[in-house]
DNA sequence: TTGCAACTGGGTCAAATGTCCCAGTCATGG
DNA sequence: CCATGACTGGGACATTTGACCCAGTTGCAA
């Protein structure tokens, strides 16, 4: 194996255990199977983490890190400067957001895995929360820009919209990781963008 | 140990399986906490069923069957009475399924780890599908009850709206876990019952 | 009552798994 | 060039876990 510093071994051997995460599940990502996956031994594993405790607590706080560039905002202006309305803009973030989905489900299908590893411990508990609120955050940027784009003016506190459509997200992703009904997940598209959208009114 | 008939056995291992999931979550519902869960022996656990996987398979259906009595429709009749508006009847309904996650949440994070495990392999796939199928059912009466009692008629195929408020459902279930939030989650119902309810126009 | 099949308890086995040790290797500063 | 410490590879070990065997026991049908 080639030699590297423990800052980049433990990168790697989290991308590792991401790759067997989405692929396998959380239970099959045993410290043997993530080192195989990184082309390491098992040495290497224990020199660059204490526990697999501890490797898995620290995917989640990367992982949280890494959607957040995956849901990017840029394309709302050029909607919005093509006449869309709020409720347009909202349902073609949640689409944008369901293509993500579809291009790699196993990687949601990970996400809510560790998400509900994270639940099942009082001390990890905090890592969930972390991971939506950090979502929460996302989406309440959006919703601002896509609120200015279209001259509306939120009734309620942005971060309660953007947690009802944080919400919704997380029902669509369920839903359809499991019947795999992309018109099924439109139509939630539509139904939550048309909900959250309500939300607003004319500045 | 008393005696028991393999029927009576196999039910009340999956009894105990399901307590033991609700509470340490499925990778520490091992064969021997589950048989401690229910005073048996191991043995006993083998002769009941031929593998830990069988029991798992036998619990995902029957976890399924009792959720439908769960979340009856027997007060809608009275609400509606009451003089309801449609709106009003599906936000009342997910209230009270979510006073059902209230009063239960270790339930309900059970059947999330479930139906993530069948989604991990081929074979048990058509679990979860058939654990989804059974909850659309189970709304789609509600919403057909509903929209008889309010005179309303559904502009959609009542399974479709059905099946975005199923995902909605989630959607409020898992973000609830996460972060416990009770006036959020009322937020998500009231939302997701204003959009359920314009999916429907006067009869 | 008695024979038998259903059933049980305790122990055992092999495999998987998390953790760790130790002898060796390699890069780098002096 | 070489000493030193960071790093690696290959095992080893205890524990957990799923599976299951076998000698006994017990309810029940005849």
């Amino acid at each position: 194996m080639a030699r590297m510093s423990a800052g980049e071994r433990r990168a790697a051997l989290i991308e590792a255990a991401l790759r067997v995460v989405s692929r396998e599940g959380l239970a099959q990502a045993t410290t043997r199977a993530i080192v195989a996956e990184a082309g390491m031994s098992l040495a290497s594993f224990h020199y660059a983490f204490a526990s697999r405790d501890e490797l898995v607590d620290e995917l989640i706080g990367t992982v949280v890190a890494r959607e957040r560039k995956a849901v990017g905002a840029e394309e709302l202006a050029e909607a919005a400067a093509a006449g869309a309305s709020l409720a347009e803009l909202v349902e073609a973030g949640l689409l944008r957001y369901f293509e993500h989905l579809r291009a790699d489900p196993e990687h949601e299908q990970a996400m809510l895995e560790l998400t509900q590893y994270a639940l099942r411990s009082p001390e990890r508990h905090p890592l969930a929360i972390a991971q939506y609120a950090s979502y929460v955050e996302l989406v309440v940027e959006a919703l601002v820009a896509a609120a200015e784009l279209t001259g509306a003016r939120w009734r309620l506190p942005v971060e309660h919209v953007a947690r009802v459509l944080v919400a919704f997200s997380d029902g669509l992703t369920l839903t359809w990781l499991v019947d795999r009904d992309d018109a099924a997940a439109a139509r939630v598209a539509a139904a939550a963008a048309d909900a959250v959208s309500r939300m607003a009114e004319p500045a």
